[in-house]
DNA sequence: CCGGATATTAGACAAAGTCCAGATTGCCGT
DNA sequence: ACGGCAATCTGGACTTTGTCTAATATCCGG
């Protein structure tokens, strides 16, 4: 597989193939969290789409990255209890997270295996599972 | 193992042996987590402690809980983005949650076999490993 | 009983996220 | 082009979780 170089252009047949509306906020939105390849908080978001001068309100993009997560264009990656990650990586992986300095890496999970896991309680289905493995600097 | 009886009393030695100056508040917010045996946000101490008459300030449940933590009495279980869970059982294990109603109970971590995780960056430390499986009422 | 260290407190504050009512935009049929 | 409708975006007020601070209370050794 070719490395994808998302533009801005791209953007537009990405959220359309998720059943999402291209609108320029959108895009813009996209486009930061696509381009970057990063986890990013709704902050984070916030200040790179508004560097230039102010073009998306603070309203705006809560929505449209909630959209997103509904949509399964984004996952939510809840590590730091202060604040959200969104992560435009949607393919199965877990997570380093750094605890000092708040860094989060991902972990493929091809090479990972869990087992031993108990049945689910009747009428529940796994919506996902998360592993994280938090990591410190030596003292 | 008998079944431990957490009674206000026994609490004042528990905290003793974890190096925690035994307070009236301390015993109270001990005896809440560890009377039930359950996962409580902060604002769950705050109203079982203070039911009867308001006894124990806001900053207090927060200082003292960040104290447990520091102190290896409880954890902190992350899993909700609006709260953090505080966890008086610190015996390896991981967590089941159920988004749709918040309730969050534990899986054992004998049973589970995690395998295949890379190699830390060099000079980290694990500081902990958190398995969440996120289920969710089947549609 | 005094003095210092340790704990607790109320309330102001901060940050993340939600909500709402009004303004904008884009698009459809005519 | 035009009126109208649905979808979207907006600023700003609001809520909630958690932190901070300066003042007060408690405890303990001498």
């Amino acid at each position: 597989m070719t490395r994808m170089h998302y533009t801005r252009d791209n953007m537009a047949g990405l959220l359309r193939s998720h059943d999402i509306n291209p609108t320029h906020q959108r895009i813009e939105i996209a486009h930061a969290l696509f381009s970057r390849q990063e986890h990013l908080s709704a902050d984070q978001v916030m200040a790179i789409v508004n560097t230039r001068h102010s073009e998306t309100s603070k309203a705006t993009v809560y929505n449209t990255l909630k959209l997103f997560l509904e949509k399964g264009l984004v996952r939510e990656v809840i590590v730091d209890p202060s604040k959200v990650f969104f992560d435009p990586n949607t393919s199965p992986h877990h997570h380093l997270y750094e605890v000092d300095t708040g860094k989060l890496s991902d972990i493929d999970a091809e090479q990972v295996q869990i087992s031993g896991l108990p049945l689910l309680p009747a009428g529940m289905v796994t919506e996902g599972i998360d592993l994280i493995v938090r990591v410190r600097r030596k003292a």
